[in-house]
DNA sequence: CGGACCCTTGACGACTTTCAACGTGTGTGG
DNA sequence: CCACACACGTTGAAAGTCGTCAAGGGTCCG
């Protein structure tokens, strides 16, 4: 497949959801047209899997927005420990955290190759005080960042590993039909165990082990990071605790 | 105490560091001389302890800066159970989770005798794209409740009850110093060990217990509501895996 | 083919939860 | 004034879940 016609597909899906739409204006011109556009376009930038995108503790100068591909952020604590603290899909705004005390507060890699918009901080502000709707985007992204991380810890506060692995892939399944518009029934996992363990504070051992329990349900198909829901009712069912303890015995 | 002197020093105090300072001119005057001011003055209103600011699902209307008084927000669950999601002190803005759905997705209590300053998000916008300082000032309060969000999964992720309850307090206390301006050693918990056990997602027994240990190596004063930080250099080197383990040794 | 990496599975142990009882302080009513 | 209920916090013992340690299989790549 051609790579270049598959960036700018996923380059048009990716814009029809952006938080910048405002801002931006991608469009159907193609990537090397937009190079050299100049008003409201973005800069853009093309990463590998695996590529770090920012770092912790370097200064702000910009927010990003992924045009293609999944994000992680990671926080790595004094003692060498890593935490991922969350998943960023396409469309979905990334540093925003960081503009209170102006350094990364963690690190932020492609799990994918990815294409990348670049926001100045300064182009950011300028464009908001000029257009009032901007602004009001721009807080309605700002809201949505926190309510991600609501959910996030909303997650981490279910107590049994089952009930968090649930309410992960829900939320997976969730963010994929919102970009697709139609109900999906498989996953495909950008993260491996590793990072998935991370993001819900559990082992990897756990998480495999999870997974198994699910498959051996027939709730979920696993192979590797390619899932099938097999059973969503149940999948659902297992999110909250009353319905997981049900669910478990039945 | 005259109860209408005590609130005015409170006000005095939190504005001095409340995130809508550009916005918000209250400064010397009375209360009941505030009532009257027109221009940039927000409504005030006053709680009393347990008393509901805002109900999760209610639509947003305004924004929320506590002026005196610590609240805590809190989720309860489609089978009833209740999630603290995070503690509000003097100055921080509430309710910017919000705005993406339009509706509170959270109940936020006081805990104490409170006031609060509420914001229309009209007023806020409008403010905001007028006073371009003011909007930046706005987007440093956005991003620092996104960062207070990430400690927070930053605490959960914390595997030991002691190095969560550990980095809690620890946080209590930057926040007192941050608002009187000198070290402190001494913590008033606003909140009951219900709300903290279920913030740090753990069990109320668990922090008791963590508590009387704490008291027992000799780190914590421990009476009800009130703690004593006597040995801050271990309680520090408990919030981290590392130094969890070699202190518990020692 | 060997090695590195990722994922899975098993056995054991540690930690937290659960269940239960007790103590304290506060407010209410006799 | 005391008895009582009630909310709150503490402590103990037992049970369960997840982490740790260890081993093994699979795939990709040099």
């Amino acid at each position: 497949m051609e790579p270049r016609l598959f960036q700018t597909l996923l380059e048009q899906r990716a814009c029809s959801d952006c938080v910048l739409k405002p801002m931006c204006k991608p469009a159907i011109v193609r990537p090397d047209e937009l190079e050299r556009m100049s008003d409201h376009v973005l800069p853009r930038r093309s990463l590998s899997a695996g590529e770090r995108l920012y770092e912790q503790g370097q200064k702000v100068r910009s927010l990003f927005v992924s045009q293609a591909g999944v994000f992680k952020t990671e926080t790595s604590a004094a003692d060498g420990r890593l935490q991922v603290l969350g998943f960023h899909f396409p469309g979905e705004l990334m540093g925003l955290e960081a503009i209170a005390g102006m350094r990364f507060r963690a690190d932020a890699f492609a799990l994918e190759p990815a294409v990348i918009c670049e926001i100045p901080l300064s182009a950011l502000e300028t464009a908001a005080s000029r257009q009032p709707e901007f602004q009001h985007h721009l807080l309605q992204a700002a809201g949505s960042c926190l309510a991600d991380q609501q959910e996030h810890v909303e997650l981490l506060a279910m107590r049994q590993a089952d009930e968090r692995v649930a309410l992960f892939l829900i939320g997976l399944l969730q963010r994929a039909e919102r970009i697709s518009g139609k109900e999906e029934a498989s996953i495909h996992l950008a993260m491996g165990r590793t990072d998935l363990a991370s993001y819900l504070c559990l082992t990897i051992e756990t998480v495999s082990r999870t997974f198994s329990s699910l498959r051996d349900a027939g709730i979920l198909g696993v192979q590797g990071r390619h899932l099938t829901v097999l059973d969503r009712q149940r999948l659902i069912g297992m999110s909250g605790s009353e319905g997981a303890k049900s669910t478990r015995r039945a």
